[in-house]
DNA sequence: CGGTATCCTTTCGGATACTG
DNA sequence: CAGTATCCGAAAGGATACCG
């Protein structure tokens, strides 16, 4: 079985479909922290049911941490990027280097102030 | 769209199924090429189906070369890894020392001698 | 606010058989 | 050898509604 390999294992949660850009926000958030409202609202066209998977997937590999606040109300929860979460962002500056160099074409997130994944 | 966005473009189909696995089979080929029926054959549990599916995708996304000898008996098609395919590589071993660092639990891709994925 | 529960559609990939 | 053509089941993700 090929899904015992590193690798594979990693890629296969990694590249889920928003994924990446859950960590993307988290990480152009104060101390690498977002909310979960302010995460579904900032990733256009996601769905609570799917954030919410996505997060606990991210907390099971330990590239975030969820806080909360269940005294507050309303209930307030915070999703913050850990140390490997943070390194998976220079991952994710490789593959974005390796696309602006071979896919030119590709113009949006050649700008600096691309608000969907500017790193 | 949040599709429009480079690194999900790219990422969108790096990541399906096999196609990490078909790049490093491509890179470990003498002059990073390989038949057909060699990576089928390599990839265990691939079907001719998805194998063709991919390596058309890879080809569309210039990541490798096909050549086909029609003229031989058998038909003989050999993929090519391109400049920026050999690049992918790179991206590739930036996920595994993350996963390596971090999931240092996972075992079998530690080794030098993981047949699936040697880096 | 921060989710969960359902349901439903679509997409993906596996199995198998067949062809130039 | 190097694929293509069909068919099918599983799984992922979207839509929507509701709850503590």
């Amino acid at each position: 079985m090929d899904d015992a390999c590193t690798i594979n294992l990693t890629v296969r949660y990694l590249t889920k479909k928003w994924m990446l850009l859950i960590i993307l926000e988290l990480y152009k958030g104060d101390d690498h922290t977002r909310r979960f409202s302010d995460l579904r609202d900032s990733l256009d066209g996601i769905t609570p049911k799917v954030l919410s998977e996505r997060l606990k997937e991210l907390e099971d590999e330990g590239i975030l941490t969820r806080k909360v606040d269940a005294t507050a109300f309303p209930i307030k929860a915070e999703y913050t990027l850990t140390a490997s979460g943070l390194e998976i962002v220079e991952v994710i500056r490789g593959i974005k280097r390796w696309a602006l160099k071979w896919k030119i074409e590709n113009i949006p997130c050649g700008k600096q102030d691309c608000g969907v994944c500017v790193l």
